[in-house]
DNA sequence: GAGTGGTCTAGACCACTAC
DNA sequence: TAGTGGTCTAGACCACTCG
């Protein structure tokens, strides 16, 4: 019963069926509207959420225009590796190097809103993408969800997805900062990549709807392997990761 | 005469000011409204741009929460080195290695939306920060645009800034990839890195509002002088340029 | 000048939060 | 249970695009 929704996702599945084309004009506000009987704010409402995706954009006194057929949410899109790489097509896979329960550093503390000296649960994951060793993963969990996280099984490719089924919605908040650095020894040793070489990295801090940090992650990727995509329009950023 | 931008704007400002701190309940819709004597509808679109910029957030039944203090303007932001540099307070330099017309390369040409041969102003900038190199930018303009970019003096310090003053609003939807490289030989020599160390690399294209696009960019900075900051709110990705 | 999207209003009901 | 945001309606007028 949330008739935007219905709307959108009507147009959402013409779009990915080709019947609305990229570069095409979609009906008018007002066809829109007579079509799925609901009012023009409605139908407005479903196109802001398209435009919020990049599938159409807008000017004013023209029709709404068809500008990509890729849905990015831009969330999910960023937390869950195993749950982006599956909806490529690409098989993931995830291997736990270690996992263990520390005092928080002082970084930790502060990301995470912990008091000093709080748990956190340390896991370092290597990630692969068709077999091929793709990402090593650094996350720490706050205390407080930690005896969740140790239940899941270490060999479940995708933690956010157990996560989410046994907690619900986690995740409604993520910060992330992307940038290059240099490979260390050790990275260079788990990723099969030499000594120095460049990674793209990614830096996350994710928290509950309330605003309360929920982990925080260093995530280096081998170059070659992903790329950020940032598409603009009319204003509104949609991210994506892309496969290369 | 526009009635949410006006709202949107008090509202901005008083969080600005820190009369609304992080952490704060606004206002009800409601008083809002009649606040600035407008509907319902027009404060609660004054509250969607907010919460795209990723000034505050909102749950349903819980009053909307003020989230941060510092808007950003994703398109500006990441398009114009100089303008993002002078806003952090930082002082941009410039110079023009070399500035070229050439026929487009097939990619330029797919990019560009260009016939085949059709012709290109390539030009190669040295910008950096704070007298220090910071960043080599390798920009493609359309034939259709080089005129007004070789009017440009060459030592202005923002083409992007002379361009929107020349020709209007020119730019309206950007993509960029943003990965990591190592750097060749001429990056390093006119960066100042060794040979082979890590850059984090941005490609742009940019468009019209009608989608027309005007210029590609293969942007290469120094690690540790910029961070890209992806701030996810309810499904807004909201972004920003850092600096280190 | 006709068509179309952008803005705004006034009122209604529902879903959720917080006390 | 009262308060508050989320959704929806019906109608109006304006600003812009396009043939």
């Amino acid at each position: 019963m949330v008739l935007h929704r219905g709307v959108a996702d009507a147009l959402r599945q013409a779009i990915a069926l080709g019947a609305l084309p990229v570069g095409a004009p979609l009906p008018t506000e007002a066809e829109l509207a007579a079509e799925h009987g609901v009012s023009r704010g409605t139908v407005r409402h479903a196109l802001a959420i398209l435009a919020a995706e990049g599938l159409i954009s807008s000017r004013q006194g023209a029709r709404h225009l068809v500008r990509g057929t890729e849905r990015t949410q831009s969330l999910a899109e960023l937390r869950s590796f195993a749950q982006w790489a599956r909806r490529q097509g690409r098989q993931p896979s995830g291997e736990v190097i270690s996992m263990a329960r520390r005092p928080a550093t002082v970084r930790e503390a502060g990301l995470l809103q912990l008091d000093p000296g709080g748990e956190v649960l340390a896991v370092l994951r290597l990630r692969g993408l068709d077999g091929e060793p793709a990402m090593l993963e650094r996350t720490s969990y706050a205390g407080w969800i930690a005896d969740a996280v140790e239940r899941i099984d270490p060999r479940a490719d995708s933690v956010t997805d157990r996560l989410h089924h046994e907690l619900g919605a986690v995740f409604a908040h993520a910060e992330h900062l992307i940038d290059a650095v240099a490979a260390g020894v050790r990275d260079a040793a788990l990723l099969g990549v030499r000594r120095s070489s460049p990674l793209l990295r990614a830096r996350r801090v994710s928290a509950t709807p309330a605003g309360r940090p929920v982990e925080c992650s260093d995530d280096r990727y081998r170059i070659g392997v992903v790329t950020f995509d940032i598409h603009t329009t009319s204003g509104v950023p949609v991210l994506a990761r892309r496969a290369l």
